[in-house]
DNA sequence: TCAACTAATATTGTATACAAAAATAGATAT
DNA sequence: ATATCTATTTTTGTATACAATATTAGTTGA
């Protein structure tokens, strides 16, 4: 712990948040978090200070701290613009991908091929997740991929419902598909519409993605 | 105060670092804060936390706090974001922007065209703000319109700069009625494309921008 | 039984105190 | 004169103490 005990404190708040394990709404005590991270509440005050700026977590002043609970029309900007902010990334992917980052998104879509075929969800999960990241690698933005991330990681506690059917599989593994192909073929705009409409798909329909929603996730 | 100090801190250095009173680089000595706004240390680091995650300043263990200092790499990936940011807003205005929107980008438009001719900089750039902001308005995603705002203000220090030369206010003014027109037309890729091009075209050439950065705000 | 007021309790926000690490200055040696 | 080591001083990080506000519980009255 030499970096600080409020430096760790944020990084294991946002884990819990991310992870699900805090849901949305749910009360941050000062007291009981510095019982349970054996400090006092001057490092527990300093991590939910940016934990507040970050946008994970809500500081209502003088009414205590709550897990950042996301209002739809928030929900539906934030979609927008992270759907935006992937196609960017495939955008310069396809734009300066490196011949070894080309052939890795073709081997990895290969191995997906296989999860696909033997209805193997948690690989695919895998391979999607790596996939992504090869594409965030090959856009050569590191500003980029970290706004990206974070703003994936304030809406993870949101997309945990919905899972991926196998259905959604077949279409998700053919639009991989498409934007390999465009990034392959250095097709700027391609590559671009494409992650961004897979973005928004990879939720299904918005009306699917909202039916899915506990109530109580929303404010 | 009823907010809290920290809240009001967090304001204070904002502003001050946004505006150029605070340099890249400053030093931000916790207890000569604490004097200066009279409050001890204590709201001073809640402040310092939350500026830290927002990225306006840097915060090194126990080496005290800096504004942030951004280097060239992080700065052309940070103007790359934001002119995606500004296209999207162009793109989305082209879809939603009401009649009244329109209407209001027209005149703001017309009121320029006398700041060109008269060469009067010092209005050209305050309408300049108000049609931007009213793209912003119009694209109807407050969230993305939070986005980019914080960038603009992260990135304000380094764009001191470049003023609006004269040779530069004509060819701004051309590029504002090619995007009016387009968001006018409902045309969303062009309206996208003009923007984008825009922001990165506001500093003149990058090759210039970059000459005309002091060296001491590169880290 | 339920509503409204009051007292007790708990929690947040700020100030101060103290420990640990870094920066600074001074002394010594080459 | 310069460099290096040591002692002093600052400055950061954390804990604790206290004041102000919000929450809760209990009581009274209808």
């Amino acid at each position: 712990m030499t970096k600080g005990r409020h430096a760790e404190l944020v990084h294991q708040l946002e884990r819990q948040i991310i992870t699900g394990e805090l849901k949305p709404g749910s009360r941050l005590d000062e007291m009981a978090l510095a019982k349970q991270f054996n400090v006092s509440r001057t490092p527990v005050r300093e991590a939910l200070m940016q934990l507040n700026a970050s946008g994970l977590i809500q500081l209502r002043p003088r009414r205590g701290a709550v897990v950042a609970k996301i209002d739809l029309k928030a929900m539906l900007e934030m979609f927008e613009v992270m759907s935006e902010l992937e196609g960017m990334c495939g955008r310069l992917a396809a734009k300066r991908a490196s011949d070894n980052e080309l052939e890795k998104l073709k081997n990895v879509h290969s191995k997906s091929q296989i999860a696909v075929d033997t209805h193997d969800l948690e690989l695919y999960y895998e391979l999607n997740v790596e996939l992504h990241e090869t594409i965030y690698l090959a856009c050569r933005n590191d500003f980029l991929v970290q706004q990206t991330t974070t703003l994936r990681n304030r809406l993870a506690a949101y997309r945990r419902g919905q899972l991926l059917s196998g259905n959604r599989i077949n279409q998700s593994y053919a639009e991989h598909g498409k934007i390999i192909e465009a990034i392959t073929n250095r097709d700027e705009k391609l590559a671009n519409e494409l992650l961004r409409s897979h973005i928004m798909m990879q939720s299904g329909t918005f009306n699917d993605f909202i039916a899915t929603l506990p109530k109580d996730l929303l404010e």
